[in-house]
DNA sequence: CAGTGGTCTAGACCACTGG
DNA sequence: CAGTGGTCTAGACCACTGC
């Protein structure tokens, strides 16, 4: 019987959000029957087929996110310290602890010893863009100087097809489009193409992004409350039509490493197409494999 | 004075392997007074300028990395249970954890609920080519079928200046090169030249690479026991040369991604150095970012 | 059923930061 | 010095695997 109670109350866990599990909980926390009574119709309410558990810390991650998201904590500001949370969560500080683990080594937490946790942000960072890829030769990231950059237009447009899939919205919709040329050591080196979904960007003006010093990122960030979190890029090698080679300054017959990149805020949803041009002949895209 | 001691026992963790901490350990394991005396001249024989604590988790990677370095366990097979390595190492299992859970992360291990941890290997896994970033336009991995492989050459030559640098060995040190083709459904996609340290690969031959099935680093992993456990790639847009358009069956005006990755086994060791040429017109380099 | 990894807790102490 | 994250332990129980 009590064995039976035991397993009744362990594959609520998934179900009700939180403290459902039972581990080294008193007994007495069960004690209201209602509460009880009340669990038992959510579980018939929904019948998953796949049960999935979901262990705690997974929901306290959620919980955080929800909170990342709805904003409760701004950009480079400190989220409540383990303990808080904790109280808050009602769970152990491990636990929690488990969750901002997974949520910094998604770089959406920073964790600093002694500090606190705080809310990743593109601005204050110490390598200006967090997703660029590319790198000088020389390998020396300072000795190049910050990039120059040239807004070359930005207007409003209808989503095409290929574009409103990679935003994931409708063909025809309104779509802002942005194109621009990132110039190191006086040297045309990228030029892109970016195409943002209308409503979340309402606002946004060549004007704007040319007074904006710092990130792109950053200034979504903190004027359209639009996170960047994760990104994917798909690379090409191609040749530039004559509009590139003017912008570029280069010729034809220049090879360059097209990058067509499609950039996430929470829930996976798509805010950004971004296509890149990148000259390859004093820089290179590095990457990691694990 | 009890309280000096404790600092003294403390900032020797880092020196002696294990077991130099306090935490909750009684007071009766550091009762040998010549192991203390030992400690000390330990401390005085290296005087590291910076201390840099590292906790015991660390130092338990560490070993289990030389075990795995040392072919105390080969790849696929499982390592001790965590309660066997807690013992052997003389930590909590929570601190054996931690170290495996770091290993894992870098895909040096492989946890297996219910079942056990592996070694990981290249051999036997699910994506035939783990460090390989090109997918075809199709989406379709398994429709495209395995790669058809072909070697062109496999020769014994003096490393030049560059290829010795990329390995970390002298310039003129004798080294492999290997030169092949990939195809996919029949079409020349990948062709690359790799070269490789001559002493850990004594007595690869073309043949030998014909006859085995299976990812090269597998082989390399079986035949040679050296595991590639990470890479780095620096990638540029290039055109063909004249030898390259024949192998590859296109024309010289086709753009091609040049690929040049480094490979690496324990240590940072450099083992490999490829350069490969990639058709993109129907298959694109893909990354992720974080 | 035993053995493995996975989760959770509670409590202690260490390292780091800033007032 | 108090407060924060970081480490370590001990012990309990859960989920999964295979005999």
């Amino acid at each position: 019987m009590i064995d039976e109670s035991f397993q009744t109350d362990s594959k609520l866990t998934w179900h009700t959000v939180l403290r459902a599990h039972l581990m080294n909980t008193e007994p007495d926390s069960f004690s209201d029957s209602s509460a009880s009574a009340e669990w038992a119709v959510a579980t018939v309410a929904s019948p998953s087929p796949t049960p999935a558990f979901s262990p705690l810390y997974q929901q306290i991650k959620v919980l955080i996110l929800q909170s990342l998201q709805a904003g409760e904590w701004k950009p480079s500001a400190a989220i409540p310290s383990e303990m808080d949370l904790a109280v808050r969560f009602k769970v152990s500080q491990g636990t929690v602890r488990k969750a901002i683990d997974e949520l910094a080594a998604e770089n959406l937490l920073v964790r600093r010893q002694g500090k606190g946790t705080f809310v990743a942000t593109h601005a204050e960072q110490q390598v200006q863009y967090r997703f660029l890829r590319l790198y000088p030769d020389s390998g020396d990231l300072q000795g190049e100087g910050p990039a120059q950059r040239q807004i070359i237009d930005c207007k409003r447009m209808r989503a095409t097809a290929d574009i409103a899939k990679a935003l994931a919205i409708r063909q025809g919709e309104s779509v802002l489009q942005v194109r621009r040329v990132l110039s190191f050591a006086g040297v045309p080196t990228i030029l892109e193409d970016l195409w943002l979904p209308g409503a979340p960007f309402k606002g946004l003006t060549a004007e704007r992004l040319r007074a904006y010093l710092g990130p792109m990122y950053a200034l979504f960030e903190t004027e359209f409350g639009v996170r960047m979190v994760r990104a994917e890029e798909k690379i090409r090698a191609v040749l530039p039509d004559t509009e590139q080679c003017a912008l570029l300054h280069i010729h034809a017959k220049t090879p360059l490493l097209s990058v067509e990149r499609i950039a996430y805020t929470y829930n996976d949803t798509p805010m950004e197409l971004r296509r890149g041009l990148y000259l390859t002949d004093t820089h290179f895209y590095r990457n990691v494999l694990n």
